[in-house]
DNA sequence: CATTGATCATAA
DNA sequence: TTATGATCAATG
């Protein structure tokens, strides 16, 4: 079963909050889709499986989720406490011409500016199959969240224009930090050195610490019904 | 034992 | 090769 693309917001949430309360195992049974044995070699596999319940519209593309909505949906692994057991990737760093770009410009801003969170409740050592599916959330960064990610793009970003990516590490940034995203440690891309020429480096990642999707859950969420 | 740096699958 | 979806696993 293959919902069509939401049209609404209420419709969206309407399948979300339906969603909730089932395993995985029932989730996969309602789609048609075969449970891999765990996620190792398959590790967007249970996004995909909510984005297909959900009717998510921009399969592999370079737009939101539900693209009629401009929402983009994130699966996130959480413990029975809602403490997030992953930090979330969030989108890649542009390495060239990234000059001069405002922050509402950015591909951070409008990724995160909605965001329909689906917490996947996750204890330790739970099998694939049993893991359960928890109530959604549908966020907008509060004032104060958008500050907090604006302060960390501005840094992370400053150090990239003034070609210092080799000295950014995973350690920079609050909320928001910069991490290697590619196939494996062969995978390059251009970037450009302080003396502004083009080298070959690792492709990036925005990532999301789990402390703040961790601060979200219990800000906001309610995890089950 | 939380976090960083590395990696896996798939589509276009 | 780039985008999507992320988790794995070595390490400080």
């Amino acid at each position: 079963m293959y919902h069509k693309p939401p049209t609404t917001e209420a419709q969206l949430m309407t399948r979300a909050v339906a969603m909730s309360g089932l395993t995985v195992r029932q989730l996969a049974e309602i789609v048609s889709e075969n449970i891999p044995p765990d996620l190792k070699q398959h590790k967007g596999w249970l996004g995909q499986l909510v984005e297909r319940y959900l009717g998510a519209s921009a399969h592999s593309k370079a737009a939101p989720d539900f693209e009629a909505l401009s929402i983009e949906l994130k699966t996130i692994p959480v413990d029975e406490s809602g403490t997030s057991r992953e930090s979330t990737y969030v989108c890649t760093v542009p390495l060239l011409e990234l000059a001069n770009v405002s922050w509402e410009a950015s591909w951070v801003y409008r990724k995160l500016s909605h965001v329909l969170w689906v917490p996947i409740i996750t204890p330790p050592l739970t099998a694939l199959p049993d893991r359960l599916i928890g109530m959604p959330l549908l966020w907008r960064p509060a004032a104060e969240e958008a500050a907090s990610l604006r302060a960390d793009w501005q840094e992370l970003t400053d150090m990239i224009a003034l070609g210092q990516l080799e000295q950014v590490t995973a350690y920079h940034g609050n909320i928001l930090q910069i991490r290697p995203k590619a196939a494996d440690g062969r995978a390059l891309c251009w970037g450009i050195n302080e003396e502004g020429e083009r080298f070959l480096t690792l492709p990036r990642g925005f990532y999301l610490r789990s402390r703040f999707t961790t601060a979200l859950m219990q800000k906001y969420f309610q995890l089950q019904k």
